[in-house]
DNA sequence: TAAGCTTGTAAACGCGTGTTCACGAAAGAG
DNA sequence: CTCTTTCGTGAACACGCGTTTACAAGCTTA
């Protein structure tokens, strides 16, 4: 029932050329006269001919194709955050004439969860990928690299050091730290605990850091026994807290979270434990997260453009497939305080 | 840099048989020997073989891809809903083998802006398409299915009449209409506004005429003046409760929204207009928006399993697919009465 | 005027796979 | 034992396009 579907064969024999011409003319090659050029094109619009991009593909095109992978994590992908986070890449991938193919990966450990991966990108040879909520060392990554695709990553690698052959997109948790710290310490408080978040993300060891460094700053006493481990999901930052209620007799007055999800948890568990928030406990978190606003109190958290990064992210990605360039490349994106109602001064 | 790929006919070779006979391998015909199988099929797994999609695809085969197509009118695609659609959509074709190439589309009347949908079904030949927020009749989602395309829509149709050739989720609006009113009544209300939404859309009209049935029903007094038009955007329900409270001099005592997100529009021109929520007026939305149980007023709705939904759209399009059917089909989709705080009794 | 150069074009090849067709071998029927 | 059917398999063609090569015609330069 579909449309008969023309080809560069009919076109040519239509417009009185050879197949050679039209496809010239179709990849905008200069050496053909514009009488020719024009008639080739009359031709194709009358008739509404589209090339076939898999023959394109066979023919040594690339795809055009990105893909991108959302593991399951607790964290972003799960979350409010990743509608404008998809949004993002979809709409500058578009812009560069890719489009996106979408997957989701339940479990990073379970190998059929993995196979979409794989099929994707040598089955479907996709000419890159971006990863959400990826581990470091994420062995079906490293794999992909090695085998020479473009892989771009969201929160991935260590403090300071420089991973081969990707493009990675950190957050500048030590500034966020500094400056929650800062404001806190603004606060009067001094006594400042810590759910560090996920020790196999970038996150989780920068913002250990970013914190250690901010504390010593501003000359505030560090206690090892309130920095907490813990996820990014809000499950994790109920556990956490609620262990650490059991565990502690005497609480610090202000208290940093990994991201804002794990924010939700942890005052869940403390509006179970009778402490308030922020009457007896100030609470930060990190992200600004849709709900971060409309929740009770409202969360003072350190905001970060999403949108813009995830944009920046794909067009640097589609330019290392266009240059083939597989060259290591880093890049930081801000996050800015925004003071709303879980802070009070002591 | 990437691996040299190996293609069928080297693995032909390596197997000391024909190429047709790899073919015949991966694609399960039954006419050859298990020895000779388990052979090829040894000889694949050791050389990390995978076929070549666009080769298939030119030779013949599906591309076994879907097109998710989100369009942006405010309602569904814009706000929280959409990251379980999304994953719905995904997880569902992946289990079936297909992927989703995932596209929006900002403005449906921008030419430009449609362009994207054509590449990816003529260009790219994908099997079939899903397109949320699609407004009835959409002049380009007509071309589609008049080419013969396989077509998934949501929300889109009249009530009671058929559309050609595609597959439509509706929502029980009736069902959901009655039991709103039924429970207003139960607080005894009996003068209740409306504010139905698009009425391009199946939700518009059906939901229209299903509050008229249940108002009906229940033996209330409807008045006109009381039902406003509107979208299913939060900025387009602030607009018509702002209106709607400079022109009325006598309001309902309660209020049935066209869903959430106008609900918080209209609740945020109560709020400024001196009204209270339920206190002074009572409020009733549609689709269990994540941010209405966090709402203030929690807000009182007609819940919907949209994964489910989709779940069940994507393996339908996916069957009529498979089967080359392009047999009308609908399903409704039921909606569940959710109380909370935004109700009081009078 | 002859030799080189440019410009425009067609023919031919290659990309990797699915599928049809024909043919020989093996198995079954008479 | 001969004839027919089944089974297994390779050769050949088709899918639609990009690109290389070759070649002819028109032009410039010595």
């Amino acid at each position: 029932m579909k449309k008969t579907e023309i080809n560069s064969t009919e076109i040519a024999k239509l417009a009185g050329v050879s197949r050679s011409t039209v496809s010239r003319v179709i990849n905008n090659y200069s050496n053909v006269p514009p009488e020719t050029r024009d008639k080739v094109l009359r031709i194709i619009e009358e008739h509404h001919y589209v090339p076939n991009a898999s023959a394109q593909v066979l023919a040594g095109k690339r795809t055009r194709t990105i893909g991108l992978f959302m593991i399951e994590a607790g964290h972003v992908s799960s979350d409010i955050l990743s509608n404008m986070l998809i949004a993002s890449v979809i709409e500058n991938a578009s812009s560069h004439g890719y489009y996106v193919l979408t997957h989701i990966i339940r479990d990073a450990n379970n190998v059929e969860s993995v196979r979409g991966v794989k099929d994707i990108f040598y089955q479907r040879r996709i000419d890159g990928g971006i990863f959400i909520g990826a581990a470091n060392e994420e062995p079906f990554i490293e794999k992909l690299i090695e085998n020479g695709y473009q892989v771009a990553v969201v929160d991935q690698g260590l403090p300071g050091r420089s991973e081969p052959n990707r493009i990675i997109a950190n957050f500048d948790n030590s500034s966020g730290m500094m400056q929650a710290i800062e404001y806190l310490a603004s606060l009067r408080h001094r006594e400042i605990g810590l759910i560090c978040g996920d020790m196999r993300r970038y996150s989780g060891p920068s913002k250990l850091e970013g914190f250690r460094m901010a504390m010593e700053h501003y000359r505030l006493p560090i206690r090892e026994e309130w920095i907490l481990p813990g996820g990014f999901s809000e499950e994790s930052g109920y556990e956490a807290m609620t262990l650490f209620l059991e565990r502690e007799a005497t609480l610090p007055t202000a208290m940093v979270m990994a991201n804002d999800s794990v924010a939700f948890g942890a005052m869940r568990a403390l509006q179970e434990g009778g402490i308030e928030v922020p009457g007896d406990l100030s609470v930060i978190g990190f992200d600004d997260h849709a709900l971060s606003s409309r929740f009770q109190p409202a969360l003072t958290t350190l905001g970060i453009d999403f949108g813009a990064m995830m944009g920046k992210l794909t067009a640097t990605l589609i330019e290392h497939i266009e240059e083939r360039s597989t060259e290591f490349t880093r890049f930081t994106v801000d996050l800015n305080l925004i003071a709303r109602d879980s802070c009070k001064k002591i």
